[in-house]
DNA sequence: TAAAGTCATGTCAGTTCCTGACCTCAGGGT
DNA sequence: ACCCTGAGGTCAGGAACTGACATGACTTTA
């Protein structure tokens, strides 16, 4: 019995097909209005199944985040040798931009916030990932010789910056790349301070 | 039936009783071990009733977030007339330092926070609130003559110059005020920031 | 080549969080 | 006396998870 050929007992990429599946529905339907159940059924899978790849359901739109993480860690230790604290965040920071979000992706990046935006336990989930990165990077500087204190206010400096410059980058009507506005907050933020850093009039 | 004096149906202040239930079980068995069932019979009340006073489990250890929030916004509105951005990112901070946290409420919020650190779903939800004071401060700068885009990175950066100086206040050995502490990360990140503006050494 | 082990999935039962619908009964106003 | 409101109770149920165990193709090993 069974048909000719797939005589496998299942179909490969289960993981990926239910992110899919998952993201798909949110949009179609909603974040809340779908079940783990519609997920997994969507995916040709179980409920169980599904909390076996995920840690639970915000999760599955989350997945890669720690690759994503890794691309600001990896700015930092690419940067030159003798780099301030300001430098090496910007060195993160250009670098996701660069690695991660190229102008083809901003269509991606929009859609999927616009999920995010609807519902607060994703919120939830994000801010989470985002104080996850800011510890990585407060790591990331201390071993670029920061203390302590200066690590966390440089990481967490840095992540804002990145939030904000991403924030406007899928803002309706922006189109500059990102590391064009990345340069612009952090102008903005240099301004900001007192020692009043001067910045190129907008 | 029923005893000689209280006639009353309810007993007053469920709300509070629920409160002080929660945060005394969390701290003696877990956050993850207390469920809501528990803390509403510890209250003398239902499990029905903890929900119709919080929207779910956690936001029992955040009631009064607004109010703190609040605090930060009547900060800005008591600056004085021509202040920039800086100086009402200041004000705000250092309202709540004072209105908030006197060193009398240290004990009690180092108990709060190693609750919430011990606790990932609980740093989601603190992790919103600080997003929501952000917001509130945007709007707050917005209505002091800010362009959208100064106030939020006003908003932003204050916030997260709090929380540095918040996390530091609370650290063990720590005794400095609070608002001593707020000098100090703010004057980091300025050092931090391009065009150095000089800082009193450590 | 047969046995044994691995691993991704399925099945099922159970707990906890949370909600809607409806009921109760003190207290206050008319 | 009457009704209304408001805080709380009762019950039923859905949806998010979790643990324990079963299955069967593929791989390794004897």
């Amino acid at each position: 019995m069974g048909s000719l050929c797939s005589m496998v007992r299942w179909e490969p990429g289960a993981k990926e097909r239910l992110q899919l599946a998952a993201i798909t529905l949110f949009v179609e339907r909603g974040y809340e209005q779908t079940t783990v159940q519609d997920i997994a059924a969507a995916a040709g899978l179980t409920e169980r199944t599904f909390f076996r790849h995920f840690a639970d359901k915000r999760e599955v739109l989350f997945v890669g985040s720690d690759v994503y993480a890794a691309t600001f860690v990896q700015g930092v230790a690419e940067a030159p040798e003798g780099a301030a604290p300001f430098e090496l965040a910007t060195a993160a920071i250009t670098a996701a931009a660069r690695d991660f979000f190229p102008i083809e992706r901003r269509a991606w990046s929009r859609q999927r916030q616009a999920v995010l935006d609807a519902n607060t336990p994703l919120q939830e989930r994000e801010l989470l990932k985002r104080a996850a990165l800011s510890d990585a990077l407060t790591a990331a500087f201390r071993e670029r010789g920061a203390t302590e204190a200066d690590a966390r206010v440089a990481a967490e400096t840095g992540v804002t910056a990145f939030h904000l410059a991403f924030r406007q980058w899928i803002a309706e009507g922006e189109e500059r790349p990102l590391l064009e506005i990345e340069q612009d907050v952090l102008a903005r933020m240099a301004a900001f301070m007192p020692g009043a850093a001067s910045v190129a009039p907008d």
